[in-house]
DNA sequence: AAGTTAAATAACCGTTACGTCATATACTGA
DNA sequence: TCAGTATATGACGTAACGGTTATTTAACTT
C-alpha cells in the first residue's frame, strides 16, 4: 500500500488528510473525530499516509504530530493535470478557479 | 467500488484511462494492450470504471467502445484542488506546468 | 439457421484491506 | 522506579478485490 491513489482511495484516510490540511494534529486528537474506529485502527491508517508519502510526523513527548506533506500529492497532480490538458471544460474550470483565487490573495495583500 | 477514488486505485485501470485519453477504443482493443489479463479480467476493469462514471460506452455492432466521461472526474479535480489552494509551492509547480503546456500550445499553433 | 465474433456475467479462489482486541514500546512525571 | 499516557505492532477474522475458467448474451455473416 505504498502507492498515493492506494491510500486516497480510503474515505477515513481522505477525511484524516481533510482535517491535517486545515492545522496538524497529534494522532490521539485525530482519531478523536472517528469514535466509530479504534485506536490501532486509526494508527493503521496513519501508516499508510506516512508510507504514500502524504504526511510528516514529528515526536513531542509521547505524542506523534501528523501534518501534510504537500510534495507527496505531486504525483497525483501531474496525473490529474495530464488529464486536465485534454479535457478543455475541465481545464477551465480549474482556470477560473486559479484565477479567482489569484484575485483573492491580491485583494488580501497576500504574497506569492 | 463506485468511487471514483477506489477506481483509480488499480494501475491497470490507470492505464486503460490514459489509453482512452489518446482515443476511445472498443474494449478488444483495449484488452489486447493487457496480454497478460484475461478477457473477463479486462471486461470488469472496464465496469468498474463505467460505474465510476470515468467512462462512456457506445455501442457498435458487437463492440463497445469506451471513451473518457470527463465530468466522471470532477469529484477528484475538486478534492486535489482543494489542497493546492493551501500549497503555495505544489500550486505554482501546476501553473507553471499550464504555463509551459499553453506556451507550447501557442508554438505549434494549436489552439484550445 | 448455423457458425463466428465481441463482450459481459457467473462461480470460484487466493490475497489483501480494514477492522478488532491484546500486547509492546517509549516517554512523562511523581 | 513505577504508574500513567500516547502510539505502534501482532495476530487474527471477514469482506472485498483482482484474477481465473466456463458460460451466456447479442449481433454479424454466410
Amino acid at each position: 500500500m505504498t502507492s498515493v491513489f492506494a491510500a486516497i482511495a480510503d474515505p477515513t484516510r481522505r477525511a484524516v488528510l481533510d482535517l491535517l490540511a486545515r492545522r496538524p494534529r497529534a494522532a490521539g486528537e485525530i482519531g478523536s473525530e472517528f469514535p466509530h474506529i479504534s485506536q490501532p485502527g486509526v494508527s493503521k491508517h496513519l501508516r499508510v499516509l506516512r508510507e504514500a508519502r502524504l504526511v510528516d510526523v514529528t515526536v513531542r513527548a509521547q505524542e506523534r504530530i501528523y501534518s501534510i506533506k504537500p510534495e507527496g500529492l505531486a504525483e497525483l497532480y501531474e496525473w490529474v493535470a495530464k488529464y486536465q490538458a485534454m479535457w478543455p471544460d475541465t481545464l477551465s474550470a480549474l482556470e477560473r478557479y486559479l484565477d479567482a483565487r489569484a484575485a483573492g490573495d491580491k485583494a488580501k495583500g497576500k504574497k506569492r
